[in-house]
DNA sequence: GCTAAACCCTATAGTTAGTGTAGAGTCAAT
DNA sequence: ATTGACTCTACACTAACTATAGGGTTTAGC
């Protein structure tokens, strides 16, 4: 198998491979005469592994960790446990950022009822306003 | 007033106002003898501006074009309207995207119930597994 | 008046997870 | 033989800072 189809097979990009094997998630591949890279099915099964991490918001410097914990099969799991609690605990947190966020727009959104010109813009005039962007929430 | 007066005012760090000016969203302070920022009210009244964009998730090119908007009464102001929209779209978007990723991870966390060494790692196992992880998903 | 802490200056490199570009070699089909 | 699709390397770039190095300045206490 070569990069392309690699790459085709987990949905990625074949420079996205490159980047891995350079950031050491995945071992050197093996080469043919013309310097081409091989891959077999551990390979497909890694980088698998990889992408179903990431598509979980894990970082590759996590990822990195995971795979060590396992080709070392004796490892104590709970690390890997850890890793997953700390992604869900801040996946909440930035959800409850986002309400506020969410709120914060639309109520910014509200200011400009009917669009105009700049120079009488409610939406500009409330984010000049030297009041911290927490006080202008609380107001609505 | 100086970089680090300017700075405490607005919650920020000195090197983040420098950076700020780096990139041309405040225009270069005049300097004291000794080259030292000088600010004064307009500078603390732009930076506040953009720290409130910052805080709605605005980057800084669109806080660039805001300021520029500004800068010429003149212009009609759906642009700022747009801008907004777009982060409101953006911000449920993601709120979405968490929530599949709460399950996600959610799901994943409980194929380890009782945690033991990661040979027998029901959560790395299916990590592992090479069928994508939406597919992963619609399982539970 | 001296010293030390706390501040300020510039320039450069690093962070994350890739993406984009340039320039060159290789492979398969027509 | 040539075209198009693939591959290779190396380097620069992205966003919004943060960190570091190496220096100059100001201020408070003694």
């Amino acid at each position: 198998m070569k990069i392309g189809d690699l790459a085709k097979a987990v949905g990625c990009q074949p420079v996205t491979i490159r980047f891995y094997e350079r950031k050491g998630l995945l071992g050197n591949a093996t080469r043919t005469e013309s310097n081409y890279r091989v891959y077999g099915l551990e390979a497909l099964e890694r980088l698998a592994f990889i992408r179903n991490c990431r598509a979980l918001g894990l970082t590759l410097q996590e990822i990195a960790r995971l795979i060590a914990i396992q080709d070392d099969a004796g490892t104590p799991c709970h690390e890997v446990n850890d890793c997953l609690d700390k992604h869900l605990a801040d996946a909440r947190l930035q959800m409850q950022k986002l309400k506020l966020l969410e709120k914060d727009l639309t109520w910014l959104r509200n200011r400009c009822l009917n669009p105009g010109v700049s120079a009488e813009c409610g939406v500009l005039s409330e984010l000049a306003a030297k009041s911290q962007i927490v006080a202008l929430r609380t107001r609505s």
